[in-house]
DNA sequence: CTTGATCCTGTAGTTACTACAGCATTTATA
DNA sequence: TATAAATGCTGTAGTAACTACAGGATCAAG
């Protein structure tokens, strides 16, 4: 069994959020030592760096958690995490795709822009009816 | 002047929006009527406008307030706003980078994952010691 | 005069954490 | 063994930028 600290570094959650997990519910409570303090399994560290990875993949926590469950099931799964993994992507694709655009946006307000003007023609655009 | 519903529709803003903004000081109050209405003049829906616009360009409201202010002084503004928006340019190409390397991880994990696996090869990959 | 639209204030919820404060306990060092 | 540093605990509040009511007042149209 690990403390909190350890159970932190072999998953790569901070400490804090591994308390706020509990506290939400999101992973089940761990076992307390005789002096109160958390004592993690290694399963439950597991299961911390799942929800790591989920995260670090940009699936939200509730997310997380399906696809956590899933592994406890035994049929379908596959179908079901890829199909969610489909979908994220899907969104995934689109945040580009509107940062794209927003990048573009952007090199166009700066393009006339020079660093002399008293009048700016950034904030001009900003600024127009 | 305009009540708050055709300030709204003026500058794209939304209501409540438009209540947050002032209870969090992010532009001045506007006259009330008699009723005790808010009232708005022209220049103050286009400051939300304004705002808006930098909103959806996806700078930060201070960042907005900031370039806003801008507008009020007459020297270097042309730079600070060229600097700014350089910075956040550069913010989103970083965004842009990161989703990239998310969607390529998403990819590759969903690559060998047909939907009739009993054993899920992308679970098994989160759950990877 | 009634109905529906619009407006008001105030409060709480959203997402996923992060950052203390104030205290107890444990581990390492002298 | 005494002390200092590290680690742990609970509980609360803050972050960004809104959004969503509840419960009421007022206004405009027919």
């Amino acid at each position: 069994m690990f403390a909190i600290g350890e159970a932190s570094k072999r998953s790569g959650v901070a400490i804090e959020t591994i308390r706020y997990y509990e506290r939400e519910g999101i992973v089940i409570k761990p076992a307390r030592g005789d002096n109160g303090r958390r004592a993690y399994s290694e399963k439950e560290i597991g299961q911390l760096r799942f929800i790591k990875r989920c995260r670090d993949l940009g699936f939200t926590i509730k997310d997380a958690q399906a696809l956590l469950s899933l592994g406890e099931q035994q049929d379908e799964n596959c179908k079901i995490a890829h199909d969610m993994s489909k979908a994220h992507l899907e969104s995934v694709r689109e945040k580009i795709e509107s940062l794209r655009q927003l990048e573009k946006a952007l090199e166009e307000l700066m393009g006339n822009c020079a660093s002399g003007n008293l009048q700016c023609p950034l904030l001009d655009r900003l600024h127009a009816d």
